[in-house]
DNA sequence: AACGCTATTATGTCTGCACATAAACCAAAG
DNA sequence: CTTTGGTTTATGTGCAGACATAATAGCGTT
């Protein structure tokens, strides 16, 4: 009958009556196991799910202890831009706006941490039924690409990079900024607008794959459930 | 030798390289345990993880097939107010703007769900070493406060609630806007700047608990890794 | 051909045991 | 008094076996 939700739902439980208040150490897997009449492996799992989900922290030896400032944790799905669009019910459509070698400027040095020489600069603008969604302005380690290239006016580097790359490791950065008049432009949307960014750069275990931003339309928001 | 990240890594290596290519339907458990010569629970363990960061789908019977659009799972932090402006090292200061019953303007009741007549209306500026770091615009349903209400011009909203009030359920948005000419003067920005907003609406299992809206300062980033 | 039942099968979870590992604690040595 | 090193202990992970559950596939009936 009691399976490892159970158990979560229990000690939640206790910890939102304050029957085990912030910053308490609560018993060991043991004991509970014991209580609930059940597998330590199944108060361990129970009891890992909510440490992952931040209600708890765990550590060797010194025990399990209920966290004294909660940190939310949200998931937020990064999908491929083209299955975004269709997920709101609208058409896909992309131009590619540029595709050359060129060297990258200062910033995105900064963020890859060594410099390639000379990288692809891609910019797309992903269209949802036909109006502008996002521009993608992308810098690709040439080291990493085929010989011949990919058509990037059919299929959008970001979608190609996920079929085909695999990346160890990345960061994402989110942030609101005034549109540059490049960007603004693309989307046709009045200089200065403010715009949704994200910034995301990604590595294979030994260099960098891509640095790329996205100027999303106005309107946009990105939401997830807590 | 053999740890369930060991094969975790091994999978997502033949996911890479193409030797099971996306939308593949890969072997069952039982197949990969003996292949890795592990018992069926680690390969679980390894298979759940993957699916859980969107590299696999599962499904019962169905079996375990490679995700054909992966879809880039990140998990975001979200602390508490006062700890996000001490992780950077900064001083953190609160001034109350606004305490009072009020009637809640449409768009806030449309979130909610119900109305729930007058609610609590607290508006908070949180600083940073004396600068405006994010302006806090609350809903509280009254139904859930304490009587006498605890002193909001000495803990903030936001961190009396993760304290003392639990929720079943929540969303949270982000959006980039214009600053509001009310929250431009709070922050002592120029009106119309760009600014990052979050809005996160909880409830609990029976009652809805609060709405929030919190207009960062400018050069405010979200991040986290991949 | 359409429907519904059943058998099959892959994943999901639990148990009971074991060993590994990290960290706190304590005691002995410098 | 400080440092070093072993001991203890709670969590992390592994294994083998079992049952639960869901969804498919096939069968038979209408």
């Amino acid at each position: 009958m009691a399976g490892w939700e159970d158990i979560r739902a229990e000690v939640l439980s206790r910890i939102r009556s304050k029957a085990w208040p912030l910053g308490t150490l609560i018993p060991g897997e043991e004991a509970l196991a014991q209580e609930f009449g059940v597998a330590r492996a199944t108060v361990n799992r129970a009891l890992s799910e909510l440490a992952r989900s931040g209600v708890l922290e765990r550590k060797r030896k010194a025990g399990t202890r209920v966290a004294a400032l909660p940190v939310r944790k949200a998931t937020l799905d990064i999908p491929v831009i083209r299955a975004e669009v269709e997920a709101r019910g609208a058409v896909y459509g992309l131009r590619l706006l540029r595709c050359e070698m060129a060297t990258p400027p200062l910033p995105v040095l900064a963020r890859l941490g060594q410099d390639l020489g000379q990288m692809l600069h891609i910019e797309t603008l992903h269209l949802a039924s036909g109006r502008g969604f996002v521009v993608e302005d992308r810098w690709l380690n040439p080291a990493i690409l085929p010989n011949p290239l990919p058509d990037f006016a059919a299929i959008s580097a970001n979608e190609w990079l996920v079929a085909h790359v695999s990346f160890a490791s990345g960061d994402i950065s989110f942030a609101a900024e005034a549109a540059s008049p490049n960007a603004a432009a693309a989307l046709g949307i009045p200089q200065a607008t403010a715009v949704f960014v994200t910034e995301r750069c990604t590595w294979a275990p030994d260099a960098p794959i891509t640095w790329v931003r996205l100027v999303h339309a106005p309107g946009y928001r990105l939401s997830t459930v807590l």
